[in-house]
RNA sequence: GCCGCUAUCGUCUAACGGUUAGGACACAUGAUUCUCAAUCAUGUAACCAGGGUUCGAUUCCCUGUAGCGGUACCA
């Protein structure tokens, strides 16, 4: 055991560089003016790589609570690990989340609790550290990497737990001459925290999401400040949380396991324990197994993979909703026209377990979503969509701003809404019957009917066509071309005797359908010629009957 | 290995000791003055296993099993 003088001593060794106080910081840290009530929460991701659907799922939940209860939403970059950060990481992180409708009260560009990155804090890292040396409550340790694989060797030999702590805490209780032989000899060292927890004392914990949880004390002597001088998420998440003012951490659970450690590291920092909620993360099926959606594996682990596919944004969101907050589901139902930012999102309420990303119910929550819009609306959401990710699909939008409108107002009015658009890229696949050059006519055989009775039908249709008819009576004259050419107008008379007839109405609808739209399937035939207009009809209809007959 | 969390239809879940175990997605079947989509109706489908506690357990407790997470100078 070292005394207090000798504490001091140290620390001064260490960091004589360092001449702030911890009140000298926390002066430039003003407590928030605001109520209980008012949640302060913050997301804080890492720049090593692409946004990770998971950080849009994570961050949705912060802003959520945070503008539920009026509070303040903070982004924040922890990129300590320098190793592993990617150039244009926080960029990518900040643009994505924007670009999924997820903002920031304050981050990187504005705020009065910054620097909102971590390595631009790494001065207050270290007074923190300082003061804890000098209090006993952490020391420095050097270490190298072989002793450290050593010691965990021969733990793992005696079957005890491994890390660094206790009596295998080689420079726990150092001497002084020790630290300023190592120091002179110009060997680097890490601060690491003097812990006084016992494995064997259990606790409860209540996390918001998880409830009532028993732990163990934590005894690890975990590193604080790295090498480098940059400190660890341990110590850099309760130091930066705390002058940050934020009164609820959200944070994945991967971070569970370390709530001990946390807690001893506020304790002996001597702040205020902060409310933690640990929602699980997204899952994917694999081979029978569930496991985290990963960045390497998995395609749609990558934002900007629905970026690029086109999914709404808001689809995505509320199809997270109803991952976090089951009866979201119901509340969509009844309240279909409201904003989803009405929806009041819980913590209580959400599942202990991870959840599988599902895809098709995601598909169904956005075709839910596309439904419910206007047709100018859904204009606008292509035309951004095509901007960036498909100047054909842009180009032709441009250039036919009433075309385009008119042909996604198919089906959109009245009780029978088209759902068939669960995302912007969608759109390609249904121009191509409404643009002459991405139209593939059929070939002459796709229909299982004699040509000779095709060229009739569609000779006849052409004959009595106008486009001024309305649905019944465009129906009507259908109808007509069916009797006379010994078709069943009745479904349920033609099932009676199927011999009777060559086929039912829909038979003849079906030959007009391939030859105007070149497939057997198609949105609704009359409003498709109403929007194609009446040349465009007489066209194609002309086209196909040449291309049976040649 | 050790520590912790979790466990209901294929999927997301409801239920907070007594229910024909409910809903949504998916799937199947049927209806529908044209096909597809939509809509409506119907249907298939679940309490991880074994012990307790209790008049009664999906629900509470224990054990096992499985999944997930942690066990870094990564976050």
């Amino acid at each position: 055991m070292r005394t207090e003088e000798e504490n001091r001593e140290i620390a001064q060794l260490l960091f004589p560089e360092v001449g702030e106080s911890v009140e000298d910081i926390f002066k430039r840290y003003p407590k928030r003016k605001l109520k209980d009530s008012q949640l302060v929460v913050r997301f804080a991701p890492s720049p090593t790589g692409f946004l990770h659907v998971g950080s849009v799922y994570t961050s949705l939940i912060n802003r959520k609570l945070a503008d539920q209860t009026d509070g303040i939403c903070i982004l924040r970059i922890e990129d300590t690990d320098k190793k592993r950060e990617i150039e244009g990481g926080i960029d990518l992180i900040i643009n994505g989340l924007e670009r999924f409708g997820i903002k920031f009260d304050e981050s990187v560009k504005k705020g009065e609790y910054g620097p909102y990155i971590q390595s631009e804090r790494k001065e207050i890292y270290k007074v923190f550290a300082k003061d804890m040396i000098a209090r006993g409550c952490a020391y420095p340790c050097f270490a190298s990497e072989k002793e450290l694989e050593e010691i965990r060797k021969k733990q793992s030999e005696s079957g005890v737990r491994t890390g660094y702590y206790g009596k295998w805490a080689l420079w726990r209780d150092a001497k002084v001459e020790d630290v300023k032989r190592a120091l002179n000899e110009g060997k680097r060292f890490v601060v690491r925290l003097y812990s006084t927890g016992n494995f064997n004392n259990k606790f409860t914990f209540n996390d918001l999401i998880k409830g009532n949880c028993t732990f163990s004390e934590n005894d690890m002597d975990i590193v604080l400040l790295k090498s480098d001088g940059l400190p660890t998420y341990h110590f850099a998440h309760p130091i930066d949380d705390t002058l940050m003012g934020i009164n609820l951490v959200i944070r994945t659970y991967e971070w569970f396991p370390s709530v001990p450690l946390h807690l001893e590291i506020f304790d002996k920092l001597g702040f205020k324990r902060i409310n933690y909620a640990h929602p699980a993360p997204l899952m994917k099926m694999d081979k029978g197994n569930k496991r985290k959606l990963s960045k390497r594996k998995d395609p749609e682990a990558d934002a900007s993979f629905f970026l690029h596919q086109g999914y709404p944004q808001v689809g995505m969101l509320e199809y997270f909703l109803s991952i976090m907050n089951s009866n979201f589901e119901d509340w969509r139902i009844q309240n279909p026209s409201l904003p989803y930012t009405d929806f009041e999102l819980k913590l209580e309420k959400f599942n202990k377990a991870g959840a599988l990303f599902d895809m098709v119910k995601l598909s169904d929550v956005c075709k839910e979503y596309i439904s419910r819009l206007s047709a100018e609306q859904v204009y606008n959401f292509v035309l951004e969509w095509a901007k960036e990710f498909d100047m054909d699909i842009y180009n032709r939008m441009i250039n036919n701003k009433g075309y385009c409108i008119s042909i996604f107002n198919i089906e959109r009015e009245g009780d029978k809404k088209r759902k068939d658009m669960s995302k912007w890229s969608d759109v390609k696949e249904q121009f191509k019957i409404f643009f002459d050059d991405m139209f593939n006519d059929m070939k002459k055989d796709v229909l299982d009917m004699d040509r000779g009775l095709q060229i009739n039908i569609l000779k006849e249709f052409l004959a009595t066509y106008y486009y001024g008819d309305s649905s019944t009576e465009w129906f009507d004259k259908i109808k007509r071309i069916a009797q006379d050419n010994g078709f069943a107008i009745d479904y349920k008379e033609y099932e009676k005797e199927p011999s009777k007839y060559k086929g039912k109405v829909g038979d003849v609808a079906g030959v007009i359908r391939v030859a105007v739209t070149g497939r057997k399937q198609s949105p609704d035939l009359y409003q498709v010629m109403q929007v194609m207009g009446d040349s465009r009809v007489r066209d194609r209809i002309e086209k196909y009957i040449n291309n049976l007959q040649g």
